[in-house]
DNA sequence: CACTGGAAAATGCCGC
DNA sequence: GCGGCATTTTCCAGTG
């Protein structure tokens, strides 16, 4: 039923095997306290530009904005070879 | 502990409610059906277009393209405003 | 054998395919306006059983689960089991 | 008393807040980018996790059930379990 | 048939 | 406190 790592293997394998799952989980378990710190510091930028005044709404548009624009331009170059391909003209 | 519907309330209340919520449940139910319909209609369509010759992810691409492009005038329109606004020049 | 609606034949064969693609295109778009009006009926349901009292997120966990196959179901809930003996969670 | 960021002054207000805007954006732009690298990150230790042969969908759910709160877990199934009954749901 | 990428759903956040 | 929105997470089809 089970063609995982072992856990209900004979021996000591599913030792092993519930040592590594909770090695995993603590691992993503740091990781995810981490990216938490960090979404919380944003939430602080964006507190204090608010507190200076600024319109949060407008900015989180123009970080959308620019992130966009990134990947655009690589997008805009390829749409003419979409359309051919879209036209089977490949 | 329960401030919702009376389900567990005394008298009939319970039953009522019991019926409502098999109510509500049911109008989701039929209304994803019909959605799950339109979504394989969908993929018919795609199919066809590929049994004609078409590359299908780009037909995609143009979908999503004119989607986009559908909202992003008025937000275009919209851009020089935001900036004022950011930059506390409302 | 065919790559492609047309393209190598003479004539007008490839604005046949762009009438074609913008046929395809329409009908995709059509059918997605479709799907739309009917996930804002299903928002709708879920305001209206929230107006009247019912926890929502508990509904979608039912229609979810009515959706499930019993057996899948079983399947997933040994191995989230076996895991937690594992971590020795209860 | 302050609408915005020294706009009503005199001289190159309008500067500096242009200056402090940008400043902002890219703190946040900065944050954002570890933030990603987090995340990136995650799926590396779920990627590896899935290598090892386990079942990430069920860790995702340990990781999820270690967070919540013990009570608010039991109140959210107890809820469950009640409109379950209402519809005669073993 | 496993993997990648993209759509759909759910969660959480912000502003009113 | 709620509704709407944006992000995140989950799911699933298509692909190699």
């Amino acid at each position: 039923m089970n063609d995982g790592p072992d856990i209900e293997g004979g021996g000591n394998a599913k030792t092993v095997a519930a040592n590594q799952l909770r090695a995993f989980i603590e691992r993503v378990e740091r990781l995810e306290e981490e990216k938490k710190t960090i979404a919380d510091d944003i939430k602080e930028v964006y507190a204090e530009a608010k507190g200076n005044g600024f319109y949060t709404k407008a900015i989180r548009e123009l970080v959308k904005l620019r992130k966009q624009d990134a990947g655009e331009r690589a997008e805009h170059e390829a749409i003419v070879e979409l359309y051919k391909a879209a036209l089977g003209m490949a």
